[in-house]
DNA sequence: GTATAAGCGAGACGGTACGTCATGTCTTGAG
DNA sequence: CTCAAGACATGACGTACCGTCTCGCTTATAC
């Protein structure tokens, strides 16, 4: 096939991988401490060890490099529930979602908040975030249900219930919460 | 004592009360035209005919003078429902707090951005708005509703639903989404 | 007429009339210490203690600052000589000259080679300055020499034989320097 | 003695004597353009065709490089006067010199330029290239005249003047100033 | 042959300074 | 005391080069 033939061997010096990972930790280790708007570009590449230009190199503003910080994490913190019902997947799947915001919670919140201020972030943060989290909560969902068209909404309702929690602050994100979700859900998805 | 003759006349001119309306306008006008980021004091200032220390006079900062030309959208828009069924209600009740998001839409989302970022400022809009309209659709709910123990997480689902499409824009807040959530919550809230 | 109103009173604050010699302090400064290029506008701006803006403001770029800083050093300050004999006039006149530039010669190097590398500075500091020296030299020559064809290409000589020393450093400044110069070019005025 | 193991064979493969030729050509051509400050190393390079790394083994910093690329066309376009007489021979010389400059005149006007700019430049340059100019004058004038001391001052003179036309531009260059020179400079040095 | 060693184009790397922009404070003269 | 104007110190922005450091490749001599 040859289809990928991305790879091929470029010239001259190839990227150093250990600047990723120095730079998402400086990133975020920023962002959860002084908020979006306070991490500048500088301050990463300080805390980071790394000269500013290597950042422009990989990424194009400071958007994209906080939202590939907060991407990977949020990926691979939330395992795949097997509960067998549609229920207790949901649950577990909300309530590790829920559990992996006692770290990621404050950074998550300046990234959404963002979204709300920035019509260019906004798009990038669906894109490569959200709309991803949405995915995988659907796959989960479509295990046990057929009737395709009643999930969207429910999905918005699941994960724009955590968000409102997450933004206002108005109540626990806990695994209560998490259950009463799971059951209100697999009640409006019932046949 | 008296001391606290507000109104007792103060030395010096007067402010002028014409500033505050230009300022909010320009504001207003600025925000929804190019984004909160891309709102700058200076060009706040130059549109509102004013100059920058005016502006810092009476607001501390960008955040402050944007969410005081907000706060008019934060306001009780939505008639009450009645059309006897709970989804019926629910739907009415969202569908018209959709259609006010057409005009107040971005200033709304502003001010949820800034509760995500200022947490003093969380509170007050949570506790000045939020949490009332909360209220109001709970009252609607309970109307038909006995099993009080459900409703709340109900309410966070539909309301969080509506800010999460608000704030990340990748759905649309329309008659259809009302009915679609409406259908949900009621198969939720059934016995 | 009145049209020159040019001190009309503008509105905004007044410049501060502290920056400017604060900055040219600094930067003669500077320019001594570690010579033109590792002259910074950041480091010029911190040892002033004025902020960057403020230096792009009133000049446009490095060599233009420094420049107004060292222009104070092409001033007139050799005292007429009378010795009554051209080779004793020159070597008096030269003599002075070389005396000031112990303070004034990295000032003046400076400006000379800004002349090289900018051709509108070239113009004005030949205009300015390096011509009216060599008038007064002419001045002092023709008080001896009748033939005045001659006299052109020796001022050039003296002169250029100075900022040739000046400039590349490779030979001293100094007494015997003005001595020999004077006796060479006396020999190749003579008759 | 075979202290000159310079041509040892080396292991490793050899310079490529290309390079040489088509970095000078490209370093001369953008010095003429743009001057001394506007010419980076990566234009160079790029320009060359040639890689970063490869100008750095061979050149210390591009001070170096940019002499290296005048020092070539200076010495090798100046032929061998023979005249017979001081004279003559000067002015052959200088016109011959100056007639160069028609064509590196500028690059060697931002040469010098920076030789007042940089006192770690200025040593190099005066070494490599304009002491070398001055033993080339002394040579041909100590042909004729025995009295060395008066040498040292006129050959500063006449240096001086040609650089100080080229620097500041009040006078032209040519066939006529040769022969001014030349006169003034042999009844300078006339017993 | 097959190491070994240096040169080569390319380009990533940690830095420094650039010149611009916005912040929030200050200082004018006018009202 | 307020207002418009604008200078001020500060500090981040994104860019351009610096001089160094890998890469994979080429081109030599040495074994």
């Amino acid at each position: 096939m040859a289809k990928e033939e991305t790879s091929a061997k470029k010239p001259g010096r190839p990227r150093d991988p250990a600047v990723e990972a120095a730079v998402f930790a400086a990133a975020r280790s920023l962002l959860g401490e002084v908020g979006y708007d306070a991490v500048s570009m500088e301050a990463v590449a300080a805390a980071a060890g790394v000269g500013k230009q290597t950042l422009y190199r990989r990424w194009p503003n400071k958007a994209a490099l906080l939202v590939g910080a907060c991407l990977v994490d949020a990926t691979e913190r939330v395992a795949d529930p097997a509960t067998g019902n549609l229920e207790g997947d949901i649950e577990q799947f909300l309530g590790g979602t829920f559990a992996a915001l006692e770290t990621t919670g404050p950074g998550l919140r300046f990234l959404m908040s963002q979204a709300g201020l920035d019509p260019s972030f906004r798009e990038r943060f669906d894109a490569d975030f959200a709309s991803r989290r949405r995915d995988a909560l659907r796959e989960i969902i479509c295990r046990h249900v057929k009737a395709r068209r009643q999930v969207g909404p429910v999905i918005d309702m699941l994960y724009g219930a955590m968000w409102y929690r997450l933004l206002l602050g108005h109540g626990p994100l806990d695994a209560r919460f998490a259950r009463d979700l799971a059951a209100a859900a697999a009640r409006a998805l019932a046949a």
